[in-house]
DNA sequence: CAGTGGATGCTCT
DNA sequence: GAGCATCCACTGT
């Protein structure tokens, strides 16, 4: 079953663990995603904190869209656009188990282990051909397609990654147990 | 395994 | 001009 908008249109942070398990397809490449990270508009490690600007506009728009930014000047990073029109609330997608079109994945990365093919959100981008030219699509349309979990999954929770501010905010939700991960989950 | 540093480009002050 | 929501290769135990 695909999401739609209204499974977006709520708190972020009701949002990140419901993600845990769910498909995400693009151009029918990618698999269950097995973490991610929450950022809210109070948050000060969030790209909308400050406010509108040219790059982060799509946080500002409708929920149930990507919003793709340049990461370190050569990955690229996608999001889930969460809540409402204007909150700049997004969900980080970090990484997934790689499960239908792994050959294109391996070329994309140059790789074979698929361990490595999607365990970090620069890499998950990189197999899934993600770049800014994705910025703003909906998610319930091609090239996406996000797909509804059929189990309840154990969800381990832990400080997010890479960030300098509000580091304490226990706002990264993985697959416990998960070998996919960017990072293993600190333990409970 | 831990720690370090380089690549690289765009955004915002 | 500083600072990144990163990754990889390299060093040293």
């Amino acid at each position: 079953m695909t999401l739609d908008k209204d499974f977006f249109a709520r708190s972020v942070h009701d949002v990140a663990p419901d993600l845990i398990g769910i498909t995400l397809l693009v151009d029918g490449v990618g698999g269950p995603i097995v973490e991610v990270e929450a950022y809210d508009h109070e948050d000060p490690a969030a790209h909308g904190y400050g406010g509108r600007t040219e790059r982060n506009a799509t946080m500002f728009g409708p929920p149930g869209r990507a919003y793709v930014y340049r990461s370190y000047g050569l990955h690229w990073c996608l999001n889930f656009v969460c809540e409402e029109e204007g909150s700049a609330s997004a969900v980080l997608i970090r990484a997934l188990e790689p499960a239908h079109g792994l050959d294109a994945m391996r070329e994309r990365r140059g790789l074979d282990d698929s361990r490595l093919l999607c365990a970090g959100p620069g890499r998950l981008c990189q197999a899934l051909g993600i770049t800014r030219a994705l910025d703003g699509l909906a998610l319930d349309e091609p090239p996406f397609e996000v797909l509804a979990r059929e189990t309840e999954p154990k969800i381990a929770v832990g400080p997010r990654i890479g960030i300098t501010k509000a580091m304490e905010q226990p706002w990264r939700y993985g697959l416990a147990g998960s070998r996919y991960l960017s990072r293993p989950m600190r333990s409970v």
